[in-house]
DNA sequence: GATGAATGAGGATTCATTCAT
DNA sequence: AATGAATGAATCCTCATTCAT
């Protein structure tokens, strides 16, 4: 995934300093939206360097074309949650590509399901996602059709997340769920964390409310935290 | 919506009759697997055209263009969900459009909360995305971009059973959730329940197996049933 | 070869019929016209199209692209000269593409050799490059370039000439030409035949006279067949 | 034709001393490599520079655009030619534009006809094009197209060495060749001559041997001498 | 109902070139 | 002398749609 990220140099990441902020950002931010909202095929390179303030031929002078620019951004997005886990998960290899079963979960999973730190740890992935919306969108696209990208988002964040969430159910003897169901009780859970911010034009018809509004976004935060605990809990 | 589907006919509807399948409905099994797979913009109509054993020109005999087929699409595959709600909800009012704020549940609703058939009319829904799977990933993409046909899935549909989930939930004086979480517990359940339709691609890749075959579909009805038990009933 | 030649359906061949000419054949004409004047590269297809009397994409309705463009106007110039080889060749595999040694004549190619015939092969393979000068140059572009449909003209037309002519040496103990010499006469024989053609513009600019002229296209035969007396006469 | 010569500077020409080969002199060698594979249209500047390497826009501060580029190529690869001639048609106008009708030669070239150097003179020729076999190509691309350049090359050079062999011939009273067969003679051992060279490609694909090895030129170059001679001799 | 041919609009991408640095 | 960024023009090609047959 890594590879993916450099398109075609460093960034400097560390400073995003918005208003200094570079060409190579700004496209990315632009695809990102775009990319969220229409999806790859639905967005035309000339839209996006036209809200970036350039022609699409200069685009090319940043990003190798319109795959290479929506992978960026996919890798741009997806990366700090990739981080996120390797933060937590320091020092071990439960990342790894290895097809471990779906109900068998690994021992640094177990250990992860145990850590005081995973309340903290869905917390900043909540909050990753609300800071940045559109790569709930980016990834219930790449959920909606499958493909490389996919598989690399499936390894390099979620197993590792499901890992530690089957862990957890695991360990906990009087879980509500049985061993047929943990998998399809972490991917409810799952489909409720992305669900919010992919399905948001969904939500806001429904309930006339803006999900991603600050309010909404505490409410939801805070409603996540209870379902979490009564989709872990025991009976 | 009634003006979305007879696009062009009636559909039979009610025998399907593979091998006697009319041009226009085989038009409207590819047009709805591709959409699903690679949404609006990212299906050509020569492939639906293809794919169906047809020239593109000749699509336009049954339908009156790309748009057109779109949305008798989405109206085929969300209609029998709209009968099921005025199945149940014959004699009242609450499939209307009226916009009801989203935590005031109807009298009605609160009469389908207390309904035994819930559980049944839930299966059904369940049983129908199951048996085309595709409308659930239709509706993710209209959920993600929002626009005219999402509305129409949403007031026509979604809002009908939201009432009724947010009225057993109100009903329920010792509900898990208070007032200002009810709606978000209802967006989860619909976030559930399409989702392990709509992201059957990630969940294939994460769990490496079919969402739906027949046994994983089994199993997630078996899981909902008891999901459901949970997010509605009492701590 | 052949493959090459239907890229899109078969020719009728047999009539042109110039007035009635259809789309098909109108656009190889032009397509020939312009690959030989400006190579590949240098023809855009909007100029093939408009010289032919329709809009690029129209042209996609007949070819599957430029390069299949190109190569059927390749493989239609070629085939008749293929067909040449067949006809004279009937009966024995010369025209295969079996590596036969440069210095090597095959007993067919001998006896093609002293085919009195072969003077009249010779004459209509230049009668069909004076009809089609073109060919000529594109055949020229290609030798310059390499590729796989010099390959194919290679292997399909020149290799059972060259081997007939090779033969014919071979034979005639008191050849001008000792071994190691045939390959570069049958060499230079090509360079004469074809660079006629193909290097028309710098014969006109060299000798103030149009070389594909009637008059000068019969001086050419003319010399042609004096030129190729010497050449595999005896000193 | 001077005027093409000096695109920007002085060329060192005398040693090229391939590792203090100046950016200039990289730029044109990559240059003529690629022009004389893909033609003019062919070549993308910017592949050019990558050869040479650096940037496209770097290249623009040595030639002042890629048609003058191109024609710094051919000006650098045609000029020793022109030299030759010069050397040998030192003090007469041989070389001039006027035009002398094909069939009647020049007394210079008479005299140049008589003149034992004549021999030197096209080993001088040929040694020049096996050195640099490019441009025998890149004559061929402007034969086939036609051009200024073409024009150029033609009146510089060409011009004066038929004239010194169609006056060779006509000298020759028993000479093979009568009047009209003269000129297409010359013709015919231009085609021989550069031939070999830019036909390489096909060359090699018909003989499976490399036309520019040493030991296959130095094959041609005896058989050129040989050729000459027959072509030039009386029967 | 079906189709081949045609097309305007638009899509991604390449290219030669300029310019500020 | 070199380059990153920018761009207008042009490239090949796709697409949805129309229409005569």
């Amino acid at each position: 995934m890594a590879d993916a990220l450099d398109t075609h140099r460093d960034r400097g990441d560390v400073a995003p300093a918005p208003e200094t902020e570079s060409t190579h950002e700004r496209i990315l931010d632009v695809a990102e939206r775009l990319f969220a909202r229409k999806g790859f095929a639905g967005t035309a390179v000339r839209d996006i360097a036209r809200e970036a303030a350039l022609t699409a031929p200069s685009l090319y002078n940043h990003f190798d074309g319109k795959q290479a620019l929506y992978e960026a951004v996919l890798a741009r997005g997806v990366q700090p949650l990739v981080d996120l886990i390797d933060a937590y998960g320091s020092a071990d290899g439960s990342a790894d590509g290895s097809a471990d079963g779906s109900a068998e979960a690994t021992a640094e999973a177990k250990a992860a399901a145990r850590d005081p730190r995973t309340g903290d740890f869905l917390d900043r992935i909540v909050d990753h996602l609300a800071a940045h919306p559109d790569i709930a969108k980016l990834i219930q696209h790449e959920s909606l059709m499958g493909g490389a990208s996919l598989s690399r988002i499936v390894h390099g964040w979620l197993r590792p997340i499901v890992s530690a969430g089957l862990g957890a159910m695991e360990k906990n003897r009087e879980s509500v769920w049985n061993e047929e169901e943990r998998p399809l009780a972490v991917a409810a859970w799952i489909h409720v964390i992305v669900g919010h911010f992919a399905s948001a034009p969904l939500l806001e018809e429904l309930f006339q409310v803006d999900p991603l509004s600050p309010e909404q976004l505490e409410r939801q935060k805070r409603f996540l935290r209870r379902f979490a605990g009564i989709m872990m809990s025991s009976d």
